[in-house]
DNA sequence: CCCTGATTCGC
DNA sequence: GCGAATCAGG
């Protein structure tokens, strides 16, 4: 299938509502969305929605490990406390994991944590501490606990 | 796994 | 010029 310029035109009509190339390639047939793409950089068209690196820096570099702290030492900043499991917090107890989560003895800090939020006053401090440079290990998603086999 | 556009490269 | 393959991200 060749660009006609109807073909053409009909692509740049397409593109210029903000279809998506494979949203133009369905549309017009007889192309694939990498044929849209290709013919609208060619065209001198391109980027508008989802540019999918919109980052101007930084692109294809790859350094820096990205220092992954294991969170240890936590145990003992609220000692005596329970310490629920997966199975066994509930919406208002602090969802920070604690240990491995692959292990058994994983659990959640389980303190208070009201305020609707997913973590105590201390864990919330530290989950959304100002972006230092250093990120926070990694911690389960407030909005939804995850699926962790604690025996077995 | 679905999607997005971007880029490369043989044709 | 063309577009599949690949890449990089959401």
């Amino acid at each position: 299938m060749a660009w006609t310029e109807e073909r053409v035109d009909q692509l740049k009509q397409l593109w210029g509502e903000g279809l998506s190339a494979s949203q133009i390639a369905n549309k017009m047939g007889g192309v694939t969305r990498n044929a849209v793409i290709g013919k609208v950089h060619r065209l001198g068209l391109a980027g508008r929605a989802t540019p999918a690196a919109p980052k101007p820096k930084t692109v294809q570099r790859y350094d820096e490990p990205e220092l992954k702290t294991p969170i240890t030492g936590l145990e003992n900043l609220y000692p005596g406390i329970d310490r629920p499991t997966v199975s066994s917090i509930d919406g208002n107890q602090c969802k920070w994991p604690i240990g491995d989560p692959t292990s058994e003895e994983f659990h959640f800090c389980g303190q208070p944590s009201n305020h609707g939020k997913p973590y105590c006053a201390y864990h919330s401090q530290v989950a959304f501490q100002p972006n230092t440079g250093r990120r926070e290990p990694k911690r389960i998603a407030p909005t939804a606990l995850p699926k962790i086999k604690v025996a077995g």
